[in-house]
DNA sequence: TAGGATACTATCAAAAAGGGAAGTAATGAC
DNA sequence: GTCATTACTTCCCTTTTTGATAGTATCCTA
């Protein structure tokens, strides 16, 4: 999750598909590693930063900014500064953001039944 | 899309997160750069590998290669050898597999949207 | 005046994903 | 006996993502 490279084939590749193709531009958005995790955290309300690093005790600060970042400019969280000290951030899902849920809970069930068959 | 290091923390992470959550778990699976594109294609019957080639111009045999090997893996697509010369090999979509069709109908309105609210 | 709280940022390194090009096996057509 | 066809496989390299660790700023408290 750094720069790309926008001369690269792998870039040139992701963006054909997702132009020609809705459903990957969407997955490519919310495809990050914990993306989604983040998302059904913030679904239930908003979340200052240390409450959402605390939801995922296994992310560093580093990726969960990025991550949150990158939600930021997708349009899919608000980042609200507080002027504080210490400082206080609360991220919230806009409408978009919210939409997700429908996709979230698809996923879920496929992913149940997913598991399901791939233990028998 | 090689081995993975079943040693790194990343992969302990990617497994930590799956299991606690199944929206995780789904979008490890189908969230391979040309997997939704692939599953898109095969909704309207199977393909073989060549015409599967056809559908995606810009993907190597190697990547439409592994690709399918991991969704055969996962139970998502069948892979069906017929022993002529030259060799013709179909794939297709297993009831799991055509069960993704609502997920993708999901994504491709979510992504719509945004795609819409990007422009705004 | 040292330490704590919070939300970061910077730098470096490792792992994972993806790309390019060439090679393989079997057989029928020419 | 050479070529074409098809569905791969191999090897090597680049790009992208993720992780680890160590800072930074500000003010309040002890």
């Amino acid at each position: 999750m750094t720069k790309i490279k926008e001369t690269s084939t792998n870039f040139e590749n992701k963006k054909l598909l997702a132009e020609e193709c809705l459903e990957v531009y969407a997955s490519g958005i919310i495809g990050g590693q914990w993306t989604l995790a983040i998302c059904c955290y913030l679904i239930n309300g908003k979340l200052r930063f240390g409450e959402l690093k605390k939801c995922l005790p296994a992310i560093t600060e580093r990726m969960l900014t990025l991550q949150l970042r990158k939600l930021e400019e997708n349009k899919i969280v608000t980042r609200t500064v507080f002027a504080e000290v210490p400082p206080r951030v609360e991220y919230e899902l806009t409408p978009v953001g919210y939409q997700l849920s429908t996709i979230i809970k698809n996923l879920e069930d496929w992913g149940r039944k997913h598991k399901q068959l791939m233990k028998s």
